[in-house]
DNA sequence: CTGATACGGGTCGGTTCCGTATCGAAAAGG
DNA sequence: CCTTTTCGATACGGAACCGACCCGTATCAG
């Protein structure tokens, strides 16, 4: 009954006939996308053509693939996603600390340049503004996982408003990674201030 | 010496001959800019064809009076100033929730559906980030003010970090305005949260 | 080997836009 | 009336891009 050729149960190989398709045709054309976008290009300004000149392929294979520049955007966006940072546990602001200065700090340093590009499109279109949710969702699920931890060791407040205090500490961070809103404001040290300041509030007492 | 019929001193009126330029035309271009871009279209999708088209203008018109479309958008922006919320100055509470509530919202309704627009072009053009800068830095001087009132009226702690605190009261709304970072949020109750979030901070006391 | 499909590259018609030029009419002053 | 300048409108050459199609070659299964 066992069969000794079964490797894969992937679904159904019907092998299909004919030469396969290049898996680093698939790769060069994504990197092509996400390099050209870095480098400042606008998502509607990216032609096919430049996309294809780039990464060494003829137009055609990339239409063989993608229905057009939407999906193919879509695609090469999805692939985009960063390492979680990996909170250590030692202290609650330790963690936060690390989880802000990671905001826009992904492995993949064309992400930073990538994002302010995004703003219009997930304004504009509701399959970027799901793929832009989908890339943000698992980095603020592992933010508030740790705003509960620190409520549960007794280190945070326990009336405390999660959803708008992970606004607090992901909206200064972005503004200035996204749009330099104050260039007077120092990147390097900012994460540990933005987490002091929640922290302590500024009320005085 | 009186010169009845000196009634501006604008510079020189040397009284060009011809045709007067339609000041009607120049309101409709600028007009037309601001419809399209709030209704969605982006900076580079925007074509002169497409204003002209909108305003009512010949092409010639807007090419004797701007020298491109970069200068144009430009010149349009910098129309879009909102009017700057009033402080009451009853608590320091009070007017930090009007003026983070006042974020996005000027006076023009256009302007909340630019904004995002201009992400990325403040990055890409030095010109745009100068023009963006002129636009907030007056609404950032009046939250400063009231800062600086409030730690000396004693409501606010005497050692604040208050480039970062602003930066703690404009991040969370700015990146919920520019693009809904938390679908769950309510928008009309957020100034009010953000701004006793960081009132009181979180850290358990 | 054959048949099928992939590849990089190129061509082609069609669309859109730019920036300039030109038109007749309109609006000013001389 | 004449000159000058602007008006809206339209036409132009040039450029960029789309998407379809085709070329000659490469790579697979059988």
């Amino acid at each position: 009954m066992g069969r000794m050729s079964d490797m894969t149960s992937a679904a159904d190989a019907p092998r299909p006939p004919g030469r396969p398709r290049s898996v680093r045709a698939d790769e060069a054309i994504v990197e092509a996308v996400l390099d050209l976008l870095a480098e400042g290009s606008t998502i509607e300004a990216l032609s096919i053509e430049a996309i294809a000149a780039r990464a060494g392929v003829g137009k055609a294979t990339i239409y063989r693939r993608w229905s057009g520049k939407d999906a193919l955007m879509l695609d090469a966006l999805r692939r985009l996603k960063g390492v979680l940072p990996q909170p250590t546990g030692h202290s609650v602001r330790e963690d936060l600390v690390l989880l802000v200065g990671a905001i826009g700090h992904n492995v993949d340093p064309r992400a930073a340049k990538i994002m302010p590009c995004l703003v219009p499109e997930v304004n504009r279109s509701p399959d970027h503004f799901r793929v832009y949710q989908n890339i943000i969702e698992p980095r603020r699920q592992l933010m508030r996982e740790v705003l509960r931890w620190g409520v549960r060791s007794g280190e945070l407040r326990a009336d405390l408003d999660i959803e708008v205090v992970m606004a607090l500490l992901t909206g200064p961070m972005l503004i200035q990674r996204m749009l330099r809103w104050n260039p007077e404001l120092d990147d390097d040290s900012l994460p540990g201030r933005i987490v002091d300041g929640v922290l302590d509030g500024i009320r005085a007492r």
